[in-house]
This record gives C-alpha cells, structure tokens and sequence, in this order.
DNA sequence: AAGCTTATGTGACCTTAATCACAAAGTTGC
DNA sequence: GCAACTTTGTGATTAAGGTCACATAAGCTT
C-alpha cells in the first residue's frame, strides 16, 4: 500500500529525520507525481503543501514581471522548497516557478502542519533552518553573480553547476535554454561558447553540450 | 539599571513577543552601540549572537569577492538581522557586511539560547519564520531588479526605497554613494538623476536630493 | 532524397553603461 | 578672500551585450 512507498522515500531521501518523525509524515503526507516540463508551484499561487522532492530534479524560476524568467537553482532529492515553507507559513503567494526537469516525485505536507512538526520533532526544525540558510546562500550567490560578474564568467558558473547537479558532463542544454535560464540572448550565448570550445573548456554538439572542466 | 531599559526596548520595538519570551530575553540580552558607520558584521565574521535592531538603521550589503559591495535592504529597529540567525545556528561564516546608519543601538542574544527559544515561545518561533521569509522576498525582489531593470528605473526603485524607509523626502545621499549601493558609477547616476529632475521626480542639492515621487 | 523543423554560426548595428578627462560649483578652514 | 576639498556636470570614447537578418547544418518525416 501507499504508506510503505511513503515511508521508504522518507527513509531513503531523509535518513536524518527521527523514526517518530518518519512515523508522523508517513501518514500525513501524500504522494504527488509530475512530469518532466510540469509547474509543481507557479506565480501567484496560493501554498497549502510543502513539498519534499524525494525523486526526480526540480528547476526553480525568478519570475520576472515582464515575462522573462530567471534560473535560480535545481532542489535534488532530499531537499524541499524553501518557499513553500516560508510561503506557507503566512499563506501567502509567491512569485516564483517550479517546474521538474525529469519524472519527479515530491511528498506533499499540508501547512497546516507545520507548527506542530516545528515543535515535535527536532530534525524536522534542523531540516527547516537549514533549507532556509541554504537557499539563502544560494540566492546571495546568484546576486553575487548577476551584479558583480560578466555573462562569460556567469554561464561557465552555470556550466559547472549543472554539471555538478546532474552529475554529468553530457549536459542536454540547447543554447536558447541556457540564454533563458540566464537572462541572456541566444547569440550571445553561442558566441561565449564558442570562445570556451576554443579554450577547450566544452565540446559543441547538436543539443548537448560536452563539459570538459 | 540596564535590564530594565533592556525591557522597555523589547516592549517598544517587539510589541509582539510574549511576556515570558520578554522576561527571558530581558536576562540573556546584552545590549550594544554603535555608531554611524561602525560595522555589526563583516565578511568572513563568525556570527555568535543574534541581532535584534531597537534603535537606528542598518544597511546590509553583499560583498563582492572583487571589492565592491551591493546595498541589499536596511533592517529596522523590531527586525533581526536574517543571516545573524540563519548563520549563527550553522556556526557558518557570512559574506554580508551590516553597518550602522546612524547611531544604532541592538540587543544581541547569544547564539546558543536559539534552540530553547525556538521552542519554548511561539512568538519568538514566528518572529524568526517571518523574518526569514521577508528577507527571502527582498533578496527575490532585489534579483529581480538586477537581472531585468535597467539602471534608470533601479535607481527610481532605489529612492523610492529610501523615502520609504528612512521617511523623509529629503534624501541626504550624494550621487557617488548612490552609485557605490546600486554598484554603478558616479557620472551614470548624475545622469539619471538629471534626466529624473527634468521629469520632475526630483530636485538635487548639492549632498541631498529632494524625492518628489 | 526532398522538405520541414530545430539548432547553431556569424556579421552588422545599436543601446546601455563604464571609463576617462576635465570643468565648474559649493563648502570649509584659515 | 583664497586655497583645498568635495560634489556635481558633461563630452568623448570604449566595451559588453542585445537585436536583426540571414546562412548553415543536423535531424526527422514521408
């Protein structure tokens, strides 16, 4: 039945929550699954889950308010979105995109929730904090990067990064997504690109791209 | 002596907190000045107490790892400061610099009490969630604004904030400290600033500017 | 293989903003 | 009032990156 597959993911993706804890959302959380391209959150929506991934990748998006959106970071398993939390707790909307990158499965937590998890179980309040600090470095990390560095420095930071949160060097990015998910333009992009491939930094292929460190 | 001004500045700027929450903060807080200018943190600090403002303005910067800093948003007397708290239950070093606008006094609470206060008191539990998320937003807006503003509406963005946050109307910044916030440059910003006095959002002065809307 | 679609390469041009080089005010100290 | 300093104004130049207009090229489809 559900709850086993429920508490195998939890114990698999959170190994460092308490078995009480485990027990607890267990039965209170329910499986979501979404496709590759799905929105798990999307502007102005209202947050009533918080969701742990517990399989799958999910990309998050910056909207911006004139269409454009900006790539903020990839959540793997294990880890949940700061924002439905923080967004959660106050009910309030938020102003940002998740959209899973391949077949993902979260754990859906309702919000109402979350004050008696906070004060029940510690690992739960560990794991709360310490997404919040995390994606906070992360964001602090992206401002870094859009005000102090130029779009070459900005897209071999995107390259390794993708790199390290795939865990591949094959990276299928075509040169019109990564100049969405930077803010950029598409020639822009292929011309930097080629000046890596020169530097034999990557390898150019049709849809994909070889990342040579 | 001190413990009862301790008091009256938590009753006054954290109106919130629950009586119990007050007298336990009462005893563990120390309290602490600083002058205009003085730093509250800086790069690479370890953070052992938590920073409550109860008097004053602290600007809070990112710091560029070439040198130049990025103004991110002011903390108000009845905030903390985010990163004192997200980082301080890590012992993790920061890369933010806080400094003192004017003469700005904080009641500083020791790292180690989080736990128990987290716990223990529900207003402090949301106090510390809220903060969070308001800071999580301003970081999204501040993306935002960087990687899809041009510089003239930042800068409008920018005095705005000012009038907003400092309430006052007459803005007493000079063009290159402007231009050091929004990491741009002195002559950009006079350029702007002249444009925006010819759409009569502003009239300069020499050291301030008088923000019309 | 012909034709379509998607991805990439590239030159020309334009805009924004950074930088340099001064000039001109306004302020302060003496 | 006269230096010395701070703040602001302004033109000229440059570089990065966005935009436009195509040319190729690589995969599919049939």
């Amino acid at each position: 039945m559900s709850n086993t597959i429920i508490k195998q993911h939890l114990l698999s993706s959170f190994p460092q929550f308490e078995p009480a804890l485990i027990d607890k959302l267990t039965e209170e959380a329910t499986l979501k699954d979404f496709n590759a391209g799905d929105l798990l959150m999307n502007t102005g929506q209202n947050m009533r889950f918080t969701m742990l991934v517990v399989k799958g990748l999910v990309k998050l998006y910056r909207e911006g308010a004139d269409g454009g959106d900006f790539f903020m970071y990839y959540i793997q398993p294990g880890n949940a979105c700061a924002l439905s939390m923080i967004c959660s707790t106050k009910q309030e909307t938020s102003e940002v995109k998740a959209m899973a990158v391949d077949q993902t499965t979260v754990l859906a937590i309702p919000t109402s929730m979350m004050d008696e998890l906070m004060k029940s179980y510690k690992t739960w309040y560990y794991f709360v904090l310490e997404t919040y600090r995390e994606r906070f470095e992360e964001l602090l990390v992206v401002i870094d990067h859009i005000s102090f560095k130029a779009m070459d420095e900005r897209l071999e930071f995107y390259l390794e990064k993708q790199h390290q949160d795939l865990g591949t060097r094959k990276l299928m990015l075509t040169h019109a997504e990564i100049a969405k998910d930077l803010n950029s333009s598409r020639e822009v992009i292929s011309r930097l690109l080629k000046k890596m491939e020169q530097q034999q930094k990557v390898i150019l292929h049709r849809s994909y791209i070889e990342y040579l460190k």
